[in-house]
DNA sequence: AGCACGCCGACT
DNA sequence: GTCGGCGTGCTC
């Protein structure tokens, strides 16, 4: 870079960068380099700008140009940040095509891929002026903010705020400021720091045999001080880096000792970046094959790779679809210098597979998801960037790592909804951005299920995507019986004991018997679902939402799961006095304490958002069960993922009904996936397991396909629903919400938004219509859906949506309506 | 996302 | 009068 033209170029070119910037913003900003700063400046690199008044941010450098922009002066960069890029030209291009596809901001996209580590940190800081003049005439408030500087060199804004006890301090401070008092300085916090860890090195001086002998004999009279040095050399033959704590553990000397040497100059103490991972260290161990079945699902699928991007993999539960993967990563990380990406959904992450997966490929594996903390998620993002890590498994928002060479992406259950980003923008489906970052990188895609997504399954029926399927369950383990129970005809002959059916409590008392493990799932957490007056029909609803609150016995107190609100349970209907308030509908909680009254001596256990809210609780409650000190688990969906245990042979659904009456068109697909889901976790070892589910509808057709393992069934009658209605996958839908806190105002918007929107594309467009929950957090709701068939070109579409909301957002009349756009809701 | 500016009601 | 609340518009 350094030749003479490039000297003349960074010195007499004025350049200028456009950035983006971590929010939510419709454009970019550009901003001019200063003359030092143009051999620094490189797409994909950070820089410190000053945005608005006071706030600087990092801004992530997205092109560089010559030209001025003409409607106003460009503000200078302030800094450059990396000396290399930290986004590559591939990541910048994946950016564009999820701000494009999913009609986000770049700046959204930003937000959602960087860790916030590297993205950095401001605080607008006061500091007192050198020149300070103490002859000044100070307010009572100014002179506060002037002593505290004075004790304490510098303060935030939000510092002096409270130290004033009020919000408004602009004004003071600029009087500060006016009276040239005080300076505001800007100062950019790194937030990400590696963990130092010390290590002990022998002064060069005693490499020198005959110094060392000298050594020895000073140290004859401080025994501890000898022995740590002896410690020392006796470390030093294994030729790694020496860390404090070891030498330390080593020897019988203790920290006084070592300081002592270090005084003497001995010992040097390095401080030394380490990494925070926990690494293992085991050897790979690969070396099991693969059984019949699954050895030509390897071969068909590597034989669809030759033509085809794309493969589903559709395996029924336990047919060892993981062993495949392994084979393939296997195959690719032997042969190649690739990478691999491994999505998983969140909470299968925490789970067992991983640690199936880490055993075989060691420490060439990393492992991203929410759980993890910053500073880790930092050092993950490096060791993805530089290489290290060539298998990495992570939940949806590992698709934003900066892959180096990707070369495989497996997309484990496919169907699952937790892929898809509902809230903040952008609203991604990582599945498909997934797809197409394999298309970026070359890389071969394989989506596995046992109960693929109608979309999926639809585009390798139709040849998009290769077909591979697995049949059998690995070691010929059998599919487990199950059977439907009515609850409407035991309720009738009186034989049901509380929310349990005689049948189910059969099976329970069976597998007590045989020492089984028991799963009861209950698609619903809390104790009550709601509280409502006998007499009056009253039934307590958020004060934010207009949802009913859900009432939780742990707390004592009733929930509102949309927003957080809570208040103490009622006894007496406020509306008409009644003291007959009763619950209505169970939830997880409440079906754990009635189990209790019929199991007094079981150890029961509960599964799900609530009893797992600590870090560890998941795993402790997963590893109690693994460990056979549960006798019956009770939980919501959370136990229909990615669970497998030996011991486990009854699965009881509670109440298959509270999936099923889901008013939207992808209900009945949910729930076949959801209900073979949790039915597979029964009996995957040598014994063929039990499902028991219970439902008041018990000749509904999905049920019926669930216990004939009939997923053709169900894909047939859907697709042909799908299509008859012109839902996906026979359509593309947009959904726009619209809100605002005056419902006046918001169905006067909707419903003119809605005609414009009609006026462009007819028929397409339906509604205002209103959402399920139709106020969240003090906002109503409405809603329009955009239903584009296959033959609209959706580009356009996207196009005219945006031009016709950007302009509607300007009118004048519709100012405060907020407008929000999910492509692909689903 | 912040934050200033402007308008409005409340209170020393 | 000033303080604080809230709505609105802007940030290169």
């Amino acid at each position: 870079m350094n030749t003479f033209e490039n000297d003349i170029f960074s010195e007499r070119e004025t350049l200028f960068v456009e950035v983006i910037l971590p929010l939510s913003l419709a454009k970019n900003y550009t901003y001019r380099v200063p003359f030092d700063l143009n051999d620094q400046i490189a797409i994909g690199k950070r820089v410190v700008v000053q945005f608005g008044k006071h706030r600087i941010y990092t801004a992530l450098i997205s092109a560089i140009s010559k030209v001025p922009p003409t409607v106003y002066e460009a503000k200078y960069i302030i800094d450059v940040v990396d000396a290399e890029p930290v986004i590559t030209p591939m990541q910048l291009k994946f950016w564009t095509w999820m701000t494009n596809y999913y009609m986000c901001n770049e700046g959204d996209v930003m937000s959602a891929a960087l860790p916030a580590s590297l993205k950095l940190a401001s605080e607008t800081i006061l500091v007192l002026r050198d020149d300070y003049n103490e002859a000044s005439v100070l307010t009572d408030k100014e002179e506060i903010i002037i002593n505290a500087l004075k004790q304490q060199q510098k303060l935030t804004v939000n510092d002096v705020s409270k130290l004033l006890g009020q919000k408004t301090v602009y004004p003071i401070i600029n009087q500060l400021l006016d009276k040239e008092l005080v300076l505001v300085a800007e100062e950019v916090v790194q937030k990400y720091k590696p963990l130092l860890k010390s290590f002990i090195i022998l002064n060069d001086f005693y490499n020198d045999e005959e110094n060392l002998k000298q050594l020895f004999n000073v140290l004859e009279k401080a025994p501890k001080q000898l022995d740590a040095l002896l410690a020392y050399l006796k470390l030093r033959k294994t030729n790694l880096p020496i860390a404090k704590e070891q030498l330390l553990a080593e020897s019988s000397c203790g920290p006084a000792a070592l300081k002592a040497l270090t005084d003497k100059d001995i010992f040097v103490v390095m401080k030394r970046p380490v990494s925070r991972l926990a690494s293992h260290d085991e050897e790979f161990s690969v070396n099991f094959e693969l059984n019949g079945s699954q050895q030509k699902a390897l071969e068909q699928i590597n034989r669809h790779f030759e033509e085809k991007e794309v493969v589903l993999l559709h395996g029924v539960t336990a047919s060892g679809k993981t062993q495949v993967y392994i084979k393939l990563i296997e195959e690719i990380i032997q042969n190649t210098d690739g990478q691999v990406l491994f999505l998983l959904p969140e909470i299968a992450l925490t789970t067992q597979i991983v640690e199936r997966i880490k055993r075989y490929f060691g420490n060439a594996i990393g492992v991203y998801h929410s759980k993890f903390n910053n500073s880790e998620r930092v050092e993950i993002w490096n060791k993805v960037r530089t290489g290290a890590y060539k298998v990495i498994l992570g939940a949806r928002s590992a698709v934003f790592l900066p892959f180096e060479d990707l070369k495989l992406i497996v997309v484990d259950e496919e169907h699952e909804p937790s892929y898809k980003q509902y809230d903040p923008a952008p609203r991604y489906q990582a599945r498909d951005a997934a797809i197409y970052l394999g298309y970026l990188h070359h890389a071969k895609v394989i989506l596995g299920s046992a109960t693929p997504s109608l979309e999926s399954y639809y585009n390798a029926l139709q040849g998009k995507y290769g077909l591979v399927e697995m049949k059998e369950r690995f070691g010929g383990v059998q599919l487990p019986n199950q059977q439907v129970v009515s609850i409407a005809e035991e309720t009738k002959k009186k034989t049901m004991s509380s929310y349990f059916s005689s049948v189910l409590i059969k099976d329970i008392d069976l597998a007590l018997s045989k020492k089984e493990q028991i799963v009861l799932f209950q698609n619903r957490r809390g104790y009550a679902t709601i509280l409502i007056c006998a007499t009056c029909g009253y039934t307590p609803k958020c004060v934010n939402c207009d949802v009913s609150l859900t009432y939780h016995k742990s707390s004592g107190k009733l929930h509102c799961h949309y927003c957080g609100y809570q208040q103490s349970s009622i006894n007496i209907c406020p509306a008409c006095g009644s003291v007959h308030v009763e619950q209505k509908g169970f939830g997880t909680e409440r079906i754990e304490e009635e189990l209790r009254l019929l199991y007094p001596d079981v150890t029961i256990a509960r599964l799900d958002m609530d009893s797992t809210r600590t870090k560890n609780g998941l795993q402790q409650i997963l590893n109690d069960f693994q460990e056979k000190k549960t006798d019956i688990l009770i939980g919501t969906q959370m136990v229909a993922k990615g669970l497998d245990f030996d011991n486990l042979n009854l699965i009881g659904v509670i109440n298959a009904d509270t999936l099923l009456g889901y008013p939207d068109f992808r209900a009945y697909e949910r729930s076949f996936q959801l209900l073979a889901q949790v039915a597979g976790r029964a009996g995957r070892r040598a014994d063929q397991g039990n499902v028991c589910i219970q439902t008041y509808d018990a000749e509904n057709r999905i049920i019926k396909q669930v216990v004939n393992n009939d997923y053709e069934g169900m894909y047939n009658d859907e697709i042909l629903e799908r299509e008859k209605f012109l839902y996906p996958p026979f359509s593309r839908m947009i959904f726009l919400y619209i809100k605002h806190k005056d419902s006046h105002v918001l169905d006067h918007a909707a419903l003119t938004l809605a005609n414009i929107l009609k006026g462009k594309f007819g028929k397409r467009v339906l509604g205002p219509e209103q959402p399920l929950v139709s106020r969240v957090r003090n906002l109503y709701i409405k809603q329009i859906i955009i239903k584009a068939d296959k033959h609209t070109a959706i580009q356009k579409v996207k196009d005219a949506l945006r031009e016709t909301l950007t302009q509607f957002n300007a009118t004048k009349e519709f100012k405060g309506i907020f407008t929000q756009i999910d492509v692909d809701p689903y």
